[in-house]
Order: structure tokens, then C-alpha cells, then sequence
RNA sequence: GGGGUGGUAGUUAAGUCGGUUAUAACGCCGGCCUGUCACGCCGGAGGCCGCGGGUUCGAGUCCCGUCCACCCCGCCA
């Protein structure tokens, strides 16, 4: 029987070491963090998951008074110190290096006033050391195991293990833990049931590209991975259940990005019975309670009231170009096409172009096709040329963005350093009216498609918020602002005219535009509701159709006629007619809600093992080749060729 | 599918106009050191310059292709 572990079992975390444990005979275990020689004495910086402790290995050491003192010693009728174990230990200390794991028997003793580390938690004490074991002689690893580290991602991704062991990964997977025991507690506290989905699914053409599994059993046919609870959670509803959650993995193989990955854990709620705001105060209660337990942030001093604020999906998209505004800080975008008009295009071309569509009735007001907009960046900024430019520049990621028309206030409302020269000076005063703008200012003007126009000023007033100091590059620098973003259209238009589910198939119309369903679908709004914290999308969800009627007219708007419609959805269908009750949900997106709380700005950092940009597991290669011999057992021809170098 | 940035020692980076033996820091190895905590000091080893082709007397450097990583658009509620 080997004497640590089996003997000596661990008394303490090393971290959790305090003046109080002064005295002590501890056994602890963990990897060598630091070592530090000096000859005659070596000190380790011994680390585990609670932290770090110094122990320290002295030649000429022996036991004193004060280690005589340990009951526990005397207890056990056992010397505390024996020179031949203590010389073995000694001469491990010689050897060991960096990420070895150890353990060490010893006894905490305080430092001496000089030597204390106020930077450490365990920094007023230390362990000598009577004997020592080595588990494992690690190699010399990649990389160091230190709180920053400047080491490129692929390479802390192939060695995750190690990756894994620095603080601030442990705090973060810590506080996943967190969240998930707090956000069981709280659902199973309202009456929520904890059930469990299939994740091996029908096909659903439509959404997310999903994820195929083939059939050994059934030649030629496939399953796919969930890439939401979706329908099932529903089913739960017409199954009696009233209220639903799980934590719960989806797969969706689309492109990824920093805070995108092809599997991820939503936080799935469903309820019956329910009316939107019966979701948003069960979310709210969530957030307090995850906000809190985490250590987040106290929401109540935000949020006296325990609601958040809510903004119509139109206002929020006139306001700050986007349904996910960072509401941390003002600058908010003037919607000018009205006044355009008025002023039939303000001698600007491009604008007349626009303005004259509306006039001919081409383009309507109320689901605007282009629009005019603009954004002021304030005096105070102060920002150059070159700087005004270097936003223009990033814009041009924005597909179909053309430029940004500039035009700095001068002294009486002059426009200079602009190149709309031909503005007329009524329709120039109007805008600055409009804006409020004054010497200094520069107004930054979009003109043109409303999505482009949107989407290049809703990242401009994020970028100038970023670069004003407004909000931090990344992190909620001590800021929280919560939003609900609430009834966007039920419809988008696809360019060949057609209708699709902006959302899905499933949501419902807002009561008073059902009758709109065949005459306009253009201004069906629905029960339809996004969480945004700090400009982020952390969950969403939607009152759900229970009337199989008004689900037929939706589908004959999306032109999904009864045989496909059975074909994609059949059970559902059959379910929504063996007594469907009024019911709706929502889905947190858990890992992103863990990256904000965490105050990280990638999903890599909360999620222990995942993938790079495309979609590869760089630590143990997955995806890979397979035999031939398996693909055969699958019934599955393969057409491309991998090269199996990579 | 498209755009951008990058790839040089274990790690992070420098490398001029194409020219001698490719630098530095950290890490690693050896030695010294009893109060350090990013210990310090002395010495040393370590390179397919992502890969393939081309131009050239000569390529880390220029050209073409390719692979990988990151960021973004499309896509993804």
C-alpha cells in the first residue's frame, strides 16, 4: 500500500491555507506551479484548483517546539519528522520541476512579517516539509501555466488539458458550474420540471443546416443532431407537462466565429398557459438569482422594480440600427427619411432617388426599402481625420455598404469638409434641427438599402462608443444593462418576393394582425422576444401558435402547402390538433451568457473543450478518415477525398 | 462561398533594398546561491524560417499555388 493516498490522504486544498491552519500537520497535492532554489532551500509554489501554496523544503530545518505541539501528531503516536524521509524529500526538491504533480506532508508555519506575499491568499503562511512523494514527472509543458499568457489559441486548443489548468479558465468553468446549479435550483423552485429531449432527430429542412448521422439499421437513411428542443418542447406542452426546462447541447453545422460553436448549451424553458410577460418575469427572477449567485453583479441596484426595460423591435432598430442595442451608452442614430421627403431630396441626388420612390408609391413608409439616416459623432470626441476615416474603413465589412457621407458643423451650420456641396441650406438647418447638432459635431449620413443603412451605423455607434471610452473594447466594465427587445415582424421578404418565418413557423401574430395575414404580411408583428445584455443576444424566444387555423394561414403566407407541411411537421400538426394549450418559451444561450458574466469576449474561454474556425478539434484531430469497413457497416459512399495529412 | 490579418527556436516576437554564421526575451539544460514568490548570477543547447513550386549567381525576404490559425461578411433565430 503506497503511504500518500492510501496513508496520508489530503488535508487541505492548497489555496484554501489560511493563518488559521498555523500549526497544522496538512498533507496537500497538487502540481508545481514555480520553484525557486536557493541551495540549501528550495521553495515550490504547490497549485491546485483553490490556488497556491508556498512549501518549502530546508535542509537544515528541524522540528521545533512548536511543530511538537500538533495533537493530531501525538494522536497517531507518529513522528513527525524523520531525517532520512526528510532527506529524500530534499533531494526531490532538487529534481522536481514544473507542472510535476506532487504530494507533501509538512506542517504550516507563518512566514515571518517580512516574507509575507499579500498577493497571495495563502501568502502568510507556508508549509515545511517532512516528506515528499512524486506522482508524476511531467514533461517540460508547451506552454507557461499562468494567468496571461500570450500563446495563440491553436496551441493552447491542442493542449487543452494544460490550458485548462490556468486561473482564469478554472474561475470561468467554475462559474459555468454556477450558473447551471443556480439556474436548476431556481427552474425546479418555480415548478419548471427538468425533462430530457432526443438528440438524435428527424431531418427539418429549413433554419440551421443540421448535423447528419447515418443509419446503421436502416440502409441510406439518416438521423440529425438536435439543433434546438424545439418542437419536442412543445409536445411537452400538449403533453400536460405545464412547465419545462433543460440545459441542454445543440448542433447546428453553420460557419462559425468567436462566439459561435457547432455545439453549444442552451438554458431551454416552455410553459403553458403563459402570456409573454409570464416568460419575461420567470427570466428576470432567473437573472437576479444567476447575477448573484455568480457574483456578477447586484441587479437590483439596476433594476429596483426586479423588471427590465422593454423596446419594441421597430424602436430599437430606429434608435440603434440593430434588436440588440448596447444600451450602456447614448449616441443614438435620427431616422431622416420623413424629413427628406419633405424636402424632396434636399438637392442631394442620391437622397432624391430615394425620396421620389416614396413619393411614387414604389416605396412605403411603414416597411421602408431605403431609407435615410444619420449618427452624430459629438465635438467632444475630438477624433482626426485619419481617425474618421479609419471607422469609414471598417465599415466596408459590411456587405453592400458604399460609404459613409461625412459632414463636419461649422460656425453657424455650415457644412465643411463634406461632399454634399449640393445640399440645400433649408434642408441643411432642418437636419441639424433634427440632430441638434452644434459647432464641431460631425454628422455621418447613410442613404440607401434600410438593412445596409442599419447595419453600417448600428457598428459606427458601437465603434465610436468603443473608441470614446464609453464602453470597454470588450468586457461589461462593471456595466450591466439588460433589455427586452420585443414584436418583430412574424415575415421577411425573401428578393424573389416570397415570404419565410423570420423567427420560425411556430410563432404567433400579435392578435390584432392576424387579420393582416393575407392582406399585408409585410406588417404582421408577433409574440416574439430577444434578452439582450450589454448589446448581446443572450437568449430568445416566442409565444407559440396553438390554433391550428391561424398556423394554416401562416403557412399559405410562407407558401408551405398541407402535404409539405405534413411532410416537415406532421406530428407537430397533430399534436397542435389533439389539444394544444396556449404556450411559449424561451431559449438562453448558456455559454454566452457565462462568457459575458465572466467578463470574457470569446465563447472559447467558457466551453472546456471546443473547436476552431472550422470546426476541428485540434487536440485529438476529430473530424478524421474512417475505414472503409465502418462507412460500409453505415451504407455510406464517400465522394470527397480527405487528404489524410491533415 | 467571399474579404482581411498572420505562420521564423518549446513560446512570443524582430529580421532593413534579395547578400557573410538568422536575432532577442521568456522557457529548457548545467553550475552557484538559505527567504524567495515572474528569485538572482554565470554558462550552454535549441531552427524543414508552415508546405510545394518558380524567379535569381544567391530567397526567411520577391512571384504563384497550397495548408493551418485568427477576425469579419454571407450563413446561423
Amino acid at each position: 500500500m503506497a503511504r500518500f493516498i492510501d496513508d496520508l490522504q489530503r488535508t487541505h486544498y492548497c489555496g484554501e491555507l489560511r493563518a488559521s491552519d498555523l500549526g497544522k500537520e496538512v498533507v496537500l497535492f497538487g502540481w508545481v506551479a514555480h520553484r525557486r532554489d536557493f541551495g540549501g532551500c528550495v521553495f515550490l509554489d504547490l497549485r491546485d484548483r483553490e490556488g497556491i501554496a508556498q512549501v518549502v523544503f530546508d535542509r537544515t530545518y528541524t522540528p521545533t517546539g512548536e511543530v511538537s505541539r500538533i495533537t493530531a501528531l501525538a494522536a497517531r503516536g507518529e513522528a513527525f519528522w524523520d531525517s532520512t524521509v526528510a532527506d529524500s524529500a530534499q533531494q526531490l526538491a532538487e529534481e522536481v520541476r514544473r507542472e510535476w504533480v506532487i504530494g507533501v506532508r509538512g506542517v504550516v508555519v507563518h512566514r515571518g512579517e517580512k516574507n509575507v506575499n499579500p498577493r497571495l491568499g495563502t501568502g502568510e503562511i507556508e508549509v515545511r516539509v517532512a516528506e515528499a512523494v512524486v506522482f508524476n514527472r511531467a514533461e517540460t509543458p508547451p506552454f507557461s501555466v499562468e494567468d496571461e499568457i500570450a500563446t495563440d489559441e491553436d496551441i493552447r486548443l491542442k493542449y487543452r488539458y494544460i490550458d485548462l489548468r490556468r486561473a482564469p479558465l478554472q474561475r470561468n468553468l467554475r462559474m459555468r458550474h454556477e450558473v447551471n446549479q443556480t439556474v436548476r435550483s431556481y427552474l425546479s423552485d418555480q415548478g419548471a420540471l427538468e425533462l430530457e429531449t432526443p438528440i438524435l432527430c428527424k431531418y427539418t429542412p429549413g433554419g440551421a443546416r443540421n448535423f447528419l448521422v447515418p443509419s446503421r439499421l436502416n440502409a441510406g437513411k439518416f438521423y440529425a443532431l438536435a439543433e434546438s428542443p424545439q418542437l419536442f418542447k412543445q409536445l411537452f406542452m400538449m403533453s400536460g407537462f405545464d412547465k419545462y426546462f433543460q440545459i441542454v447541447k445543440c448542433f447546428r453545422d453553420e460557419d462559425l466565429r468567436l462566439d459561435r460553436q457547432p455545439e453549444f448549451t442552451q438554458i431551454d424553458i416552455e410553459m403553458s398557459f403563459v402570456c409573454q410577460d409570464d416568460i419575461f418575469r420567470l427570466l428576470e427572477g432567473l437573472m437576479f438569482r444567476v447575477f448573484e449567485k455568480t457574483g456578477a453583479a447586484d441587479l437590483k441596484a439596476h433594476y429596483p422594480s426586479g423588471e427590465f426595460p422593454r423596446m419594441s423591435f421597430a424602436e430599437s432598430v430606429r434608435r440603434f440600427g440593430n434588436d440588440k442595442p448596447d444600451l450602456r451608452f447614448g449616441l443614438e442614430l435620427t431616422e431622416l427619411t420623413e424629413l427628406a421627403i419633405a424636402h424632396d431630396g434636399g438637392g442631394l441626388p442620391l437622397v432624391k432617388a430615394i425620396t421620389d420612390s416614396f413619393k411614387s408609391g414604389a416605396y412605403r413608409l411603414e416597411v421602408p426599402a431605403e431609407i435615410v439616416k444619420a449618427f452624430v459623432i459629438p465635438a467632444s470626441a475630438n477624433f482626426s481625420r485619419p481617425q474618421l476615416e479609419a471607422f469609414e474603413k471598417s465599415l466596408r465589412e459590411i456587405k453592400g455598404f458604399k460609404g459613409l457621407a461625412r459632414a463636419k458643423v461649422a460656425d453657424g451650420g455650415a457644412w465643411t469638409q463634406s461632399p454634399l456641396k449640393t445640399v440645400t441650406d433649408e434642408f441643411r438647418l432642418a437636419v441639424n434641427a433634427a440632430l441638434g447638432v452644434s459647432d464641431g459635431d460631425v454628422i455621418c449620413f447613410q442613404f440607401g438599402k434600410t438593412d445596409v443603412v442599419n447595419a453600417a451605423l448600428a457598428k459606427l455607434r458601437l465603434d465610436v462608443g468603443k473608441k470614446m471610452g464609453l464602453i470597454p473594447e470588450s468586457g461589461h466594465g462593471g456595466q450591466w444593462r439588460l433589455l427586452w427587445v420585443v414584436n418583430p415582424p412574424l415575415f421577411e421578404q425573401n428578393e424573389d418576393g416570397t415570404w419565410a418565418a423570420a423567427h420560425h413557423a411556430f410563432t404567433r401574430p400579435v392578435d390584432e394582425h392576424v387579420a393582416l395575414l393575407d392582406s399585408d404580411p409585410a406588417r404582421v408583428l408577433c409574440y416574439r422576444y430577444d434578452l439582450v445584455l450589454n448589446g448581446f443576444e443572450i437568449g430568445g424566444g416566442s409565444i407559440r401558435l396553438h390554433d391550428p387555423d391561424v398556423q394554416q394561414k401562416v403557412f399559405s403566407v410562407l407558401g408551405i402547402h398541407e402535404e409539405s407541411a405534413k411532410n416537415m411537421f406532421g406530428f407537430l400538426l397533430e399534436a397542435l390538433r389533439s389539444g394544444a394549450p396556449p404556450h411559449g418559451g424561451i431559449a438562453i444561450g448558456m455559454d454566452r451568457l457565462t462568457m459575458l458574466l465572466s467578463g470574457g469576449s470569446t465563447l472559447r474561454d467558457v466551453i472546456p473543450f471546443p473547436k476552431t474556425n472550422q470546426g476541428v478539434d485540434t487536440m485529438s484531430g476529430a473530424p478524421v478518415v474512417v475505414a472503409p469497413a465502418q462507412l460500409d457497416e453505415l451504407h455510406v459512399a464517400v465522394a470527397a477525398s480527405a487528404d489524410p495529412a491533415r
